[in-house]
DNA sequence: TCTGTATATGATCATACGATCATGCCCGAT
DNA sequence: ATCGGGCATGATCGTATGATCATATACAGA
């Protein structure tokens, strides 16, 4: 189990890329293949296919191939509470940021 | 609410970084002035600061003046529970991947 | 006010990351 | 067998990030 915040780092900063949260957060709600994904993404196909490469080394997607097309889906469904209370916390540090400049 | 993608990408690249992931976690403890976490974290003091800027402007950390010393902690206590739900994402997958090994 | 300790900031430089383009591979259909 | 669509990979190049060094600021004590 060698060099743990090593590997947390890593994972993190797997997520930390618009196009890769994009993603994930476009696969919490259900499994896609590559095309579907790249319909709601305004990227490059070949730009998508790197960032996905990167999720799936990371281990945060896993894959399968259904004929010609490619399926991607979660890895973990624990992914979908982190990307969760990551949302949460970031609402609430906008409405607290809200608040100072009301008070400013 | 401006691009919430971009500001959740913003937040975990804040994580990705060991020595960023480390401090988080130590003060998921308890809080901790600055020359305490140098004594935890072997790097120069100029580079932790560096690093405890970018927490700071990210909004994951904040900070009082304790007369000639700065004290740090989590800004929000629900960072320790997403810490905690990526440290057992992480164990579980390395379990997983002992296993790959083991049957391969 | 001067000094030393605690912390932050700026500059520099090497490396890492990401967008883009060209190309390669896999598969189903003809 | 070859052709076209779906996806991945490699190369290149501009930009961002981080380690390091030098220096600045804040504060306590003398």
């Amino acid at each position: 189990m060698p060099d743990l915040p090593r590997r947390k780092a890593e994972f993190f900063k797997s997520l930390g890329h618009p196009l890769r949260v994009r993603v994930l957060e476009l696969l919490s709600e259900r499994e896609r293949t590559v095309s579907e994904l790249l319909e709601e993404v305004e990227v490059e196909q070949p730009n998508l296919s790197q960032q996905l490469g990167i999720l799936r080394r990371a281990s945060l997607v896993s894959t399968r191939r259904e004929g010609a097309l490619v399926v991607y889906s979660l890895a973990d469904p624990r992914m979908s509470q982190l990307l969760a209370i990551a949302r949460q916390l970031l609402l609430d540090a906008a409405i607290a940021a809200q608040d100072e400049l009301q008070h400013a």
